[in-house]
DNA sequence: CATCATAGATAGTGGCGCTATCAGATAGCG
DNA sequence: CGCTATCTGATAGCGCCACTATCTATGATG
């Protein structure tokens, strides 16, 4: 973690500054080096940018916003912002989307980047002649709930607010970061089963 | 989809060229409005790389190799790769990686760049203090596997080799993504359940 | 026949995550 | 006390990546 790479971060607002002990002589504390493992685990594993990593401190700093909009803006950061020019597909996927949410019984906002995200993995899905992926859609959502659950029991060992909040970005970046890499191990495992040298 | 992005592609190796029907004047067919349908799903909504796309195309139209050889192969350039220098922490994660794969009886190798994808998030959960979440590896575990259940159904439909192989690309691609965003959506009900609007 | 579009090639653009360089100031050693 | 190594903040530049603009030669088109 070069000297030069940490001024950059100070100056992009991901980190605050030294304490200046002098003119020219700083003093940084474990906080600061908590922070920048938190950076680089957010760039590194989460793969956000340096931009939506900016959002996300300000959002955990800004102790006199509400918890459950920080929650909202963290997940917001860190789903990809897609600007679909409207098209037909868009509108039938988004369709898709909504009629999942009211299944499910999930109290979120049907316009929700999330949701968006989702309205346009499936447009794309259909584009490229995959539409009956969302055969699996239920067990996706199933598969995502009791994930869901398990985070939420995680992060309710965490009770002062700073805390809190930590863990959920954490959570929710990193979560993702290693259920990609579970799912393909255990791909790889049941495709080996059936295709295993054979084919 | 512009023209200049379109040679882009076809200069890159993404795309086959156009027949040419004279020194001035190509022709392009279904299968090259597909392959670009399909090259915008890897890199919009998959975030592939070209290069990484690149790969993955070479695999799908090289028929001559085994289907769990492509397979392999996709499943890998889907993968950041991480070259981490050798450390403490990582060489832990990594024992845990294993440990999990053994528990789970899974039939991959353990240095697969998604081992390491999960070893490298490990540690950086327990670089960060949220060494704890993984309580939750179990679940994200079984969650998996129903996940990769419901993908190798999904393939199962496919017979040709062609056909077979992309959508097992498409599907392990999309997957991340619509996960990825069904968990986001999960997450905000569970959430504003706990914490609605209180705290 | 004049204009316009297209192919192919080469060079350039904009965004992003740093990184190199510089001037000014001081820490710290002899 | 002097001198050099090192730090600070500021500015400019780099390398990678996904395009995009420009150019020339050639042929399509009204």
């Amino acid at each position: 973690m070069s000297v030069p790479t940490i001024k950059f971060y100070v100056r992009e607002g991901l980190l605050p500054a030294g304490e200046l002990t002098s003119p020219n002589q700083a003093s940084y504390g474990e906080t600061h080096v908590q922070r920048l493992r938190l950076i680089r685990a957010l760039l590194d594993v989460g793969g956000l940018s340096v931009a939506a990593i900016r959002e996300v401190i300000l959002a955990i700093d800004d102790s006199g916003r509400p918890v459950h909009k920080v929650l909202g803006t963290v997940a917001d950061r860190m789903v990809p912002r897609y600007d679909r020019e409207p098209g037909a597909g868009i509108a039938e996927a988004r369709g898709q989307v909504g009629a999942l949410i009211a299944a499910r019984g999930w109290r979120v906002h049907p316009e929700s980047p999330a949701a968006e995200a989702l309205a346009v993995a499936l447009e794309a899905l259909e584009e490229v002649g995959h539409g009956a992926f969302t055969e699996a859609l239920d067990t996706y959502a199933d598969a995502a709930e009791r994930v869901a659950r398990a985070d939420l029991e995680y992060v309710a060992h965490h009770v002062a607010r700073e805390e809190l909040v930590e863990s959920v970005v954490v959570g929710t970046v990193m979560g993702d970061a290693i259920f990609s890499a579970l799912r393909r191990l255990a791909q790889t495992d049941a495709s080996d089963r059936v295709f295993g040298g054979a084919r």
